[in-house]
RNA sequence: GCCGGAGUGGCGGAAUAGGUAGACGCCCGGGACUUAAAAUCCCGUGAGAUUAAUUUCUCGUACCGGUUCGAUUCCGGUCUCCGGCACCA
């Protein structure tokens, strides 16, 4: 066989292991297991691009070589279905979401079985299936049970023509995505999940987590923990206060004034004292029209109002200060307002400039005069009080027992974290399972009415009242409260995609199961998982969520582990041939994987996705490179040409050995593409060689098998191997042998390569500096000078410094 | 703007507890085979000088500076690109 005849070789193998059910995970939960995961797709109306198997392909990989290696090995698959996308597609389209759930799935999962992946298909999951989102609301009725799931009032993006409410996406440049019509603020009571209840939890857990580095880090910082005091200002000729929150008490003496949300309720509390009401009006509304994003990003030129006829009073020295409505302070974070210290606080010196305020120098260490001095690790006090002469560290200390044992403030730790907004006002999505009852308030419905089933309509486009067009259902909308029997309606809202991928983890453990969301012991036997792999902006939406929900259902009994994943990795994006990112905008630039799996064969495909490049970053797609990986598989098949003997080894013995060793450890790294590297190096050796033997041959396609499974099967089959080469056992190699007796080293001089010596590996400092003075090319750099120091680093290189 | 990444030949990339920069592959050029082409095989391939030579030298990992015998790797600063910014999933 001297060529890879995909479309002999593909589909039989492919049609094997169904057969076989060679990839199926076992019950048998005395055999050691492991769990990877990959996020599930969306299936929205785009086929795959050769994007989507890049993460695909590394997980079967090590999926792959975990089971050779002898684990139990769970690796499924399923549909994160619900979502805005979908809907919009398909009213576009004018047919059922759930038709076009149905045809994108079957599209997206004939591509990914003709991909190869040892997928086990028979815990296939689909968020938009009442027997799966029976669980997604068995987990909310839960969370609002333990008072995590609450209704507030909320701002809402609303477009004045569509009249109805708009995802952020779905606004571009403060206009609506679909009719261009302005965009404005509108409040709406919607539900909340408390995730903020679980930021401490969140962020300690991670500590012991294997996850990729930025993604703790960039979780860290979303969580935003931040430790510093709130404060209360009264408010002269007035009983009211303006209660602020800062991260640096010990500047108290440096405000010079306040500025606050322009949402912030106590404007109008103090509407009868301020004298320039319809400025600060006026201002509020052109507020409202920007989101939190663009009011941040308009940081350079900052814009505000004071507020004219009220003055703040600075508790720890009396003095009387304005305040100011400003849209670079947010009503969501902290309370809404700050106490503003220009001389140490970059936004606040550039308000201060702007507005011409005082600036005043509270900790020494910086120059003022030319911007805020915003360190905390080296400043002395001054300026302040009873706190002079103190560091940073000691004066927030103070300050903060000053404010407490005064009744003035409080220490306090904030979250930059925010609760998750759980409702959407449309059609596509779990119907959250609360009854509202004019007397008994929010009720859950009875769990033995699970799934609350989402109704089957002609109509769901959008209302334009700005209710969910389930409301428009009445015969479903008005029922008898579970409590008390009267006339009650249901919640018309419906949950976010986010809902289902919250806990599909846990489903896959148990998937079929009627009765529960997954046994206890089967929950105890698969999870955590031990691998998960996704893209980076899931970081801080997705993955926190899920973590979320795991901990809660951990913290109520269902499950024991209380993390829900050990490891987490994070792939590079695909990008167009063009070196941009793929998008539906661009379709020259889109490649479709069945173009590629039909002219060059499912292996090659797998291979060309994992040796593009580095895993972890993102890469432009080259259809050039398939004829280099097909090619290799082609060498590959003409090994069966040159393999003779049994048994014996060759000279090749020590190269195969350092190949298993370097392709093992490189699965484990997710160093695929150096896997391929060393894999087609001891391919150009072999044939250099002219010739293997069987044994040889049987190991490079059992170490192959998790990158192209297909020819390995192949290649294995016609050389006697009676089980599947998928279920044989991953080859182990001789540490020895890795090892070379001789070894060449770098000669410098003046760290200058000026030779290279070969010398018995590990060779003494003065046997390895005598070769290296003695060797020819370095001898004329070295003579007649005088040598100043002498470095050997053993197996890699000698450095002579001469003058 | 804020948070997190990245920048190496014509191209994708390799090599970092600081130690021979460019593995492996693509493209391209030359040769073999062929009536011819494709496929395949062999050779070459960072840039610039230099040599009879496949010799020798210099430069070279986004840019500027620093630490070091030695920096793609560490430190400080700058630029550019990518991901996220909470109702896309």
């Amino acid at each position: 066989m001297n060529r890879y005849d995909f479309k002999a070789i593909d589909k039989k193998w492919q049609d094997k292991w169904e057969e076989v059910e060679a990839f199926k995970a076992l019950t048998d939960y005395s055999l050691p297991k492991y769990y990877t995961l990959i996020e599930f797709p969306y299936p929205s109306g785009q086929s795959l691009h050769v994007g989507h198997p890049r993460p695909y392909t590394a997980m079967d990989i090590v999926s792959r070589k975990k089971r050779m290696q002898g684990y139990n090995v769970l690796f499924p698959m399923g549909w994160d279905a619900f979502g805005l996308p979908t809907e919009n597609y398909a009213i576009k389209k004018k047919i059922h979401p759930s038709v076009a759930t149905k045809n994108n799935v079957e599209t997206y999962k004939s591509q990914l079985k003709s991909f190869g992946l040892s997928l086990d298909w028979s815990r296939e999951v689909n968020t938009c299936d009442p027997d799966y989102y029976k669980w997604t609301q068995w987990i909310f009725i839960q969370l609002f049970k333990y008072g995590l799931a609450y209704k507030k009032e909320m701002s809402v993006n609303w477009c004045t023509s569509c009249k109805c409410v708009l995802a952020n996406e779905e606004v571009i440049d403060g206009e609506c995505e679909r009719c261009g019509s302005e965009v404005v603020q509108r409040y709406k009571s919607q539900w909340m999940l408390k995730i903020t209840a679980y930021a401490q939890k969140l962020l300690d857990g991670l500590e012991n987590l294997d996850f990729i580095e930025r993604v703790k880090t960039q979780t860290i910082n979303w969580i935003g923990r931040s430790e510093g005091a709130e404060c209360d200002f009264s408010i002269k000729d007035s009983d009211k206060k303006l209660r602020i929150f800062t991260t640096r008490p010990d500047t108290l003496w440096g405000a010079t004034y306040m500025v606050i949300a322009p949402e912030h309720p106590i404007i109008n509390e103090l509407k009868g004292n301020i004298i320039n009401f319809d400025e600060i009006d006026s201002y509020r509304d052109a507020a409202a029209k920007k989101s939190d994003f663009e009011r941040s990003e308009l940081v350079k030129d900052k814009t505000g109002v004071e507020i004219k006829g009220v003055k703040a009073v600075n508790p720890v020295n009396n003095e009387e200060i304005p305040i100011f409505i400003s849209d670079y302070v947010l009503i969501s974070y902290g309370t809404g307002a700050i106490m503003a210290v220009p001389g140490h606080d970059t936004r606040d010196y550039e308000f201060a400039k702007k507005f011409d305020l005082p600036i005043i120098e509270v900790v020494k260490g910086g120059d003022i005069s030319k911007e805020a001095f915003t360190d905390t690790e080296t400043g002395i006090m001054v300026n302040s009080g009873f706190l002079n002469g103190l560091e940073v560290a000691d004066a927030k200390k103070k300050i903060t027992q000053f404010l407490e044992d005064n009744n003035l403030g409080v220490g306090t730790i904030k979250y930059k974290l925010r609760d998750w907004v759980f409702a959407r006002q449309r059609y596509w999505g779990e119907p959250v399972p609360i009854i509202i009852c004019p007397d008994c308030g929010f009720v859950a419905i009875d769990e033995s009415e699970l799934p609350l089933v989402l109704p089957n309509v002609e109509s769901y486009e959008l209302t334009d009242t700005g209710e969910s067009p389930l409301s428009r259902i009445t015969d479903w909308v008005n029922v008898k409260c579970p409590k008390c029997g009267g006339d009650a309606k249901r919640e018309t809202d419906t949950m976010p995609g986010w809902a289902g991928s919250s806990w599909y983890f846990l489903r896959y453990c148990d998937s079929n199961n009627p009765d529960y969301l997954a046994t206890k012991e089967a929950l105890d036997y698969w999870m955590p998982v031990d691998w998960y792999n996704g893209g980076m902006e899931h970081t801080t939406l997705h993955l926190l969520y899920s973590r979320f929900w795991a901990l809660f259902l951990h913290d109520i009994g269902v499950v024991s582990c209380p993390e829900p994943y050990l490891k987490r990795t994070s792939h590079g994006m695909i990008l167009g041939e063009d070196g941009k990112k793929i998008s539906k905008s661009r379709p020259e630039f889109i490649v479709n994987p069945d173009d590629m799996i039909n002219e060059y064969g499912a292996d090659s495909f797998r291979l060309c996705e994992m040796f593009i490049g580095d895993f972890e970053k993102s890469t432009p797609w080259s259809t050039n490179g398939m004829k280099g990986c097909k090619r290799f598989l082609d060498k590959v098949c003409g090994l069966t040409e040159i393999a003779k003997g049994k048994g014996a080894t060759s000279e090749l013995e020590n190269k195969f050995h350092k190949t298993i060793k370097k392709v093992t450890s490189d699965i484990d790294e997710m160093k695929f593409n150096t896997a391929i590297a060393a894999m087609m190096t001891l391919l150009n050796d072999i044939y250099d060689h002219g010739s293997l033997t069987v044994d040889e041959l049987r190991t490079f396609v059992t170490i192959l098998c998790p990158f192209a499974p297909h020819i390995s099967e192949e290649i294995w089959s016609m050389y006697g191997g009676t089980k599947l080469l998928s279920l044989t056992e991953w080859p182990a190699y001789d540490e020895s042998k890795t090892i070379d007796a001789m070894v060449n080293i770098a000669v410098q001089v003046n760290g200058k390569l000026r030779g290279v010596i070969e010398i018995p590996v590990d060779s003494a400092q003065d046997f390895a500096l005598n070769a290296a003075k003695s060797d020819e090319k370095v001898k004329v750099f070295i003579e007649d000078k005088s040598i100043v120091k002498e470095i050997y680093v053993p197996n890699k290189l000698v450095n002579i410094v001469v003058k």
